[in-house]
DNA sequence: CTCTATGCTACAAATTTTGTATCATGAATG
DNA sequence: CATTCATGATACAAAATTTGTAGCATAGAG
């Protein structure tokens, strides 16, 4: 499943995400966005490039595929929610 | 979103897939499924029972929570899919 | 010219991952 | 009992990746 490798690399499911709903970001702002350092925001972008889910027109927003991929990753973050929720809970408990 | 630094990491994606459907696998069968090294899959392994993802009951499983998320990442591996289809038809041209 | 914001590169230090070997335990076999 | 086998896990050095910070080069505004 090569997308899992991709994705599963330091930050880009994290750089997605940062772009969804259409945001358009400069590179500074998807640096502090995403909490990366330069070098590994300028790589990640780079394969995220290469597989056509970011691209890079007048700042860098998700490709047409890109945007698809965030429909994929919404129950994903929706579980992502839950499971922050309930460790919340835990530990307030 | 702490569940996306958690699952970002290394072979952490890939686990809980090879964990799917109620898959139980010893340490050394998900090490080949997986694709990762002893150290890397006892460090991952160790921090999915920590976040209650995966359990370690006669082999390793995942838990109920494993079990929701594994259903929240079906959407993402048929994008997934369809992305490296779309990619082995580009190729083929 | 000066100031600012931009995308991006450089580089050494820190961290993580890799690959291989190996240990220790327990169950099965002879 | 002795041996074999599979198990989960650790050790360790080499390789790869990431981090944090500094800075470069370009372009636009004032």
């Amino acid at each position: 499943m090569a997308a899992l490798d991709l994705l599963g690399r330091r930050g880009a499911l994290r750089i997605v995400w940062e772009l969804r709903e259409g945001r358009v970001l400069t590179f500074r702002a998807l640096q502090a966005a995403a909490e990366l350092p330069p070098g590994t925001l300028n790589t990640r972008l780079s394969e995220l490039r290469a597989a056509d889910i970011v691209a890079a027109e007048g700042g860098y927003r998700l490709s047409p595929r890109g945007a698809q991929l965030i429909q994929a990753l919404w129950p994903l973050m929706a579980w992502s929610q839950a499971w922050a929720d309930d460790l919340q809970a835990k530990d307030a408990r």
